[in-house]
DNA sequence: CCAGGTTTCTAACATATGTTAGTCACGAAG
DNA sequence: CTTCGTGACTAACATATGTTAGAAACCTGG
């Protein structure tokens, strides 16, 4: 009996998605994990590693990014307590983009070789986990769009109603209000754009009365319109991935 | 015995990323297909719609899009033959994009229960699946990074050397030529620019003897450049997913 | 309570890319 | 051979966002 701490996440996050019984439960809870903590700023996992362990995010929050030739960061995802970290890079076995604390973090690391096993042994823990890398790809893509096609009102507009909608999921946010962990500077490396020219909207957004900030906190005060402004609407995040996905499950 | 035609280039595909043993074929030629033509510019799958068979595409060119609230497409990869179009909304059953006919397509349709099925009993055919749409997000991270911190040059650079290697890869293209299934204002959408700004950018491409285009085709001329500009690295792509990711199977 | 680093915020100015509006070239259809 | 529609291409002009640089606010550790 390892640590049940982080492995109840686990069930608990794959319970979701799909239907696990008692034997899956059991071999989950039967993965030899290694609990750590990170400091903020730490790399967690670097491009062009071969990777070993697939990170769960115990508390705290981290992202990931990419470096461009000329220096230029683009953070490509942010994530929860009680998300898979890097199932990504740990399937691909070479880290094609990096892993960062944004916060202090404590994280489980979990043996690629255990998770490949457990995959095979029960099918339904992998459909688990390919579901989640397949919601990942799904903000992927509205990033995508995010970033290409969105002026910057826009962008930021989407981006905090993302976050709204996936704190207040994880239990970390309530009424709309919320924590923002994050420098202006990584608000402007999420979105392609500028760390001064965030400064602008932001400000600009505390103008229209849309949101308020203090510090850190987030609350959006009109939450109809910033929706509408950031073209923002839950479907990509397949929140209810177990309503209609776990009904058609396989026989 | 369905259509062995489709199948077997299922079982290559899966085969250079896992190590299918003879039941797994036989799993997979046992799959019940639909073949179909499709129109150019037709749709196969729109957003929101439930999702009920993937899509396997046998010949011919298509590509995932979004369109924002006013009206602006981004597209979000480009497909080839032999791959996968649609195992992302099919796993998710909710489709959050739209997948169109780019060229005229020939494609199978496989039944998304059956897929489950195959992906729970025989789990290296599941692990193959998971890996393709894993190498699907990959790109989608690298899309990420080039709409959101590159100019527009090494966009452009950066998608023509994705393009060069993955046509190469699939056997459609050599010495670094091949006909581009695209128009310009499709070439846009893919960036995040718009038409006349391809259009400038192709030009110049072309007066610093980057490239050679005659119609559709593209020739490069200066790969090393061309890649220097574009920040092109083929890591992402993981082509290699079968060697080293091969042989840390599970047991 | 100070010192030094980080983050926020501003202003003035620069520019890459977008917009609009149109001509031209080409291939498909009749 | 003509017509029509689409895509390629251009020019003149507009603007959203970037750049540079610095001041102010704020944390944090000593």
């Amino acid at each position: 009996m390892a640590t049940p701490l982080g492995l109840e996440r686990v069930v608990r996050r794959l319970d979701t998605r799909v239907r696990l019984d008692s034997e899956d439960r059991a071999a989950i809870h039967a993965l030899q994990v290694t609990h750590r903590s990170v400091e903020p700023a730490a790399y967690m996992v670097r491009e062009g590693e071969a990777v070993e362990s697939c990170i769960l995010l115990l508390s705290g929050f981290a992202y990931r990014h990419k470096v461009t030739g000329d220096g230029q960061r683009q953070i490509l995802s942010v994530h929860m307590p009680g998300e898979f970290l890097d199932l990504q890079n740990s399937m691909l076995g070479l880290a094609d983009h990096n892993v960062q604390a944004l916060t202090r973090c404590e994280v489980a690391m979990v043996p690629v070789s255990a998770l490949r096993k457990l995959a095979e042994e029960r099918p339904q823990v992998g459909r688990g986990m390919w579901i989640d890398t397949l919601i990942d790809a799904a903000i992927f893509r509205e990033w995508i769009v995010n970033v290409g096609r969105r002026d910057s009102m826009s962008r930021l507009a989407h981006l905090l109603c993302e976050f709204a909608i996936r704190l207040e999921a994880a239990g970390l946010a309530r009424d709309r209000r919320y924590e923002l962990p994050m420098t202006q500077e990584q608000l402007a490396d999420c979105t392609g754009l500028t760390p001064v020219h965030v400064n602008r909207v932001l400000k600009e957004m505390g103008h229209q009365g849309l949101i308020a900030r203090d510090k850190r906190s987030v609350e959006i005060l009109q939450w109809d319109r910033l929706r509408h402004i950031g073209d923002f609407n839950t479907r990509y995040l397949h929140m209810e991935a177990g309503g209609p996905t776990n009904l058609q499950s396989a026989r």
